[in-house]
Formats: structure tokens, C-alpha cells, sequence
DNA sequence: CTAATTGCAAAACCTTTGCGCTGCT
DNA sequence: AGCAGCGCAAAGGTTTTGCAATTAG
């Protein structure tokens, strides 16, 4: 099921207004990860006239709803992803600050093991491993 | 080779000035991850009159000769850890930010091999992958 | 003795928030 | 019409930095 973005987001019953629609379009076309300032500049290029503390305020809300993942990647800055995408292993230049992504298909079944070792399901809340949300294994 | 924080800075050459030894044996005696003002508060508690100032100064000089980790786990303050404690995962609970520290037999050997397989090595620079940084698989 | 280090306070960042005004629904 | 969302600018929290005084080697 390839939905879009602004698809989950109406799935969601998130009120789309514009600014909301155009950031969206920013993040579906991003490939990468970009931080607030990146993703302002980017849906500013499709529609002027989107001030930063919305773009904060819309990364928050889509990340609540399960639809962004923030991450950190020591920088001091967030950086947002499209939750949907594949989950990937990010190797960070700890010298350059450059993330090269990538998928390894032992990766996804590690980390279920050790999270289901670790009885993260018994807490009832969502839990991040290695720098990635964990889901669920096998329902 | 169980070498103390102190000698580690010693062999390295950093100039060892009360404070620094101070904070070493904050660090020396921390078996969590301790941000910058607990970090402050545990170190003052061994000698008071350090400044916050000199704690960021000292954890960024630890950092770049390679003996202490700086982590960030989402809630935007950076955490640090003796980086020759055993290399280990954590299990971040997203809701109340707890850190739960694991280590699993196979996550270093498919650490070193995706490492290896991205050819991480011929960049010459540190690099982290699933928040932990990459050593060299066996020399 | 000389250069590195410290404390203080100010500044620099990134992010959040209060407040009127705008504009969906 | 009503209320959520917006832009602006101010505030908040963490980390860095300029400077004069201090201290290590």
C-alpha cells in the first residue's frame, strides 16, 4: 500500500490545511533526512509564506501521529523521515556529519529478537532500538 | 586491560588539571549515562566549584581524543559514557525517555560487517552506525 | 615563565510558545 | 460563526565562547 503522506494524514483526521498539505509535499519528496530548517526552505520553495514555528509545530504534530520519525543524529539538530519508508540502518561520518543509508535484512530480525528478549511489549509504549522505532514482530 | 579514565587521558597527553581529574572520577564512577549538569552536580559533589562551562569544555575535549561517547537519546541533551565500557545497545522507551542498556552477542559481529561491507573504512573517519561508534573488526 | 585553562556572563543555537489575526470547515 | 491554525516575535533550554584572572608544566 504505497499511501502518500497527506493520504495517512487524512487517514488520521488531521485537519489538512494548506501549509500542512505543502510541508507534506516537501517531505514526500524528500529522498534524505532534513532537519527544520531544510524542510522550511523546501516547502517554502513550493508555496511561499510558511513560517519555521509552523514547520515545528507540523513535524510534531505529524510525528505524534505516527507519520514522521525525528531523529537525532548528534548534530543538535532533529532531522525527519517519512515513517513508511523502509526501515534502514544509518552510518553517520562522525567527521563530515554525512549519513549513508542502508537496508541489511538481518537488521529488522535482530532487532525484533532482542526487543522481544528484552520484553519491550510489556510496556505498552513505543520504544526506539539502535536509533529506529521497534515494531512489533509478526502479528 | 582495565585502564582508569585518568591514565586513558594521560597516555593521550592532555594536560590534567584538578577539574579534569575531578570530572574523570565523576565519570569513573558512573555506570549510567550522565548529562551535562548531572555531570556537573556529581563532580561538584566530589570538589565543588567546577563550572558548567568547564564541564562542556572537558566532555568535548574527552569526546574528540576518543575516550568518552556522547549520546543523544531524543530529549534534546547530549549524554556521555566512558567509551571502553563494554560496546552495548540501547532500548530507548520514547514515552518516559528510560534507557535500557543490553548487549547482544551478535549485534557487534553485524555491526563489523555491515561496517566492513560499506566500506566504512576507506573514508578514514570515525563513524557510528545504530548509535554506537564502529571499531575496526579485527586487526 | 608562558601558554593553556578556568569562571563568569553573554551569546549562539535550536525549538517552543503567547498572542492577536487568519482562514478552514 | 467558531475554533483551530497561522505568523511574528519573544521566551526557553542547551551548549558555546570572549575575556580577564589563574594555574599547570
Amino acid at each position: 500500500m504505497p499511501e502518500t503522506i497527506l493520504s495517512r494524514c487524512e487517514a488520521k483526521g488531521l485537519r489538512m490545511t494548506g501549509q500542512r498539505r505543502t510541508i507534506a509535499r516537501a517531505l514526500e519528496a524528500s529522498e534524505d533526512h532534513p532537519d527544520a530548517e531544510e524542510l522550511h526552505a523546501r516547502a517554502n520553495a513550493l508555496d511561499p509564506g510558511i513560517s519555521i514555528a509552523t514547520v515545528y509545530r507540523t513535524v510534531k504534530l505529524f510525528e505524534e501521529a505516527g507519520i514522521l520519525e525525528r531523529r537525532e543524529f548528534g548534530d543538535g539538530r532533529a532531522r525527519y523521515e517519512d515513517a513508511e519508508r523502509h526501515h534502514h540502518g544509518h552510518l553517520i561520518d562522525l567527521e563530515s556529519g554525512a549519513v549513508v543509508e542502508f537496508t541489511d535484512p538481518e537488521i529488522e530480525e535482530l532487532q525484533a529478537r532482542i526487543a522481544a528478549r528484552l520484553g519491550y511489549e510489556l510496556h505498552g509504549h513505543r520504544m526506539e532500538l539502535y536509533g529506529v522505532p521497534v515494531t512489533k514482530p509478526k502479528d
